[in-house]
DNA sequence: GAATTATGCAACTTTTTAGTTGCCAATATG
DNA sequence: CATATTGGCAACTAAAAAGTTGCATAATTC
């Protein structure tokens, strides 16, 4: 049992998190290792707050964000232990690619 | 203009492809570098042809997959260019951060 | 303590995604 | 040529996601 309740490891569930640009943006803002208010997080974009806070709950249900309540704001901060996971996911099939083409060569080669 | 036409280098498209597992076991199907037809394809999965084959256009709208229709099978290729794009952007993401670690790290030891 | 700020919760609408069924066209094969 | 195989297209349903509005509540600030 390495990882904690709910974040994902899955990979297609890390990956559908990531699959959408306001979120990407949202986690780039985050990445920088500031914690920041839904309020902050909600200031530049065209959404709602309601809209935003309910990515970042998408963020936090794949495990790509932590969240914590501090006097009356709720702060997001970055986790970035899923990136390494879905990062080591891409490399696997793109080895098992790699694989290929390495058999592939050998076979013309030859 | 080094993309071609709609061959989405956009990385949150990348992502959305991504975040299903049903695509995602296709690709992994197809990451040896062998084209497989449709109803090979299908052939394990509980879906029918033509479910596979919407998750199959999918993936080629995102650029994961090439299709050639030779004889009368739509033969589908792995694509592993825009993995390499998913990856690189990880890195970014990743590196921003490691590099608000770093600056914690300075902060914390001066 | 009254007004302000930041957020949570719930109901609702709209849009997108996933999946199915039915039918038709093209390519092989006996 | 008759028949099976392979797949495309279109219409349709069901379910999930994205987003909004309205209202209630807890923490600040003046």
């Amino acid at each position: 049992m390495s990882k904690a309740r709910d974040e994902a490891a899955d990979p297609a569930a890390i990956f559908a998190a990531l699959g959408d640009g306001t979120r990407l943006s949202l986690l780039e803002k985050l990445s920088d290792g500031e914690a920041l208010s839904i309020a902050k997080l909600s200031a530049g974009t065209r959404l709602t707050r309601q809209a935003v806070t309910k990515h970042l709950h998408v963020l936090e249900g794949a495990g790509l964000v932590t969240s914590a309540r501090i006097g009356r704001e709720s702060l997001y901060s970055f986790a970035p232990a899923p990136l390494g996971a879905a990062r080591t996911y891409l490399e696997s099939v793109s080895a098992q690619w790699d694989d290929a083409l390495g058999r592939l060569k050998d076979f013309v080669e030859r």
